[in-house]
DNA sequence: GATAGTGTGGTGTTTTTATACCACACTATT
DNA sequence: AATAGTGTGGTATAAAAACACCACACTATC
């Protein structure tokens, strides 16, 4: 598989995570008080620099008080 | 967050998952071929005893021929 | 009973995530 | 100019995924 496809993946994930973030008026320091990851790590997320694991999706898609998949709705 | 949450999460991962590749008609091993998944590997992931990343889900979600977020389509 | 195909279980190495910090530049607001 | 809030960049350690094998039990089918 092409590597800039995965990359292509991971940049606009990290995109549609900082939409759903924004649609609920939080800031990334904000999302991270209610999930366990660092805002610094946050920012790394959503810029598409990190891989992150299903379980890290779960807890990104309960504390914005979505469903998982709606973090993948996207392209 | 609630440990028991969190793998039922990915068992109801692993179940959406081995739903799709049957409908497909693949077997694990069928599918293994079209990813660089290993097939003893793709056995852990449908019974919830991994939990994988977000390229992963790409690289299944490609080789599956569907959306990733597809995958997620559960619950 | 030999062969082929299925899913499962185990092991080991390399790579990477998860997690936690710190420091900085930038933008208000006071 | 001081304070508070924003996102970003760097570093470091422990845990886990990625990847690649092997072996086994089970089920057909030949």
């Amino acid at each position: 598989m092409k590597k800039d496809l995965k990359k292509d993946f991971l940049f606009r994930f990290g995109e549609q995570l900082q939409k759903v973030r924004e649609s609920k008026g939080l800031s990334q320091r904000e999302l991270s008080l209610n999930c366990s990851i660092d805002h610094s790590n946050l920012s790394k997320i959503e810029r598409g620099e990190k891989n992150i694991t299903l379980l890290t999706i779960f807890e990104l898609a309960s504390a914005l008080d979505v469903k998982p998949r709606r973090l993948l709705d996207f392209e």
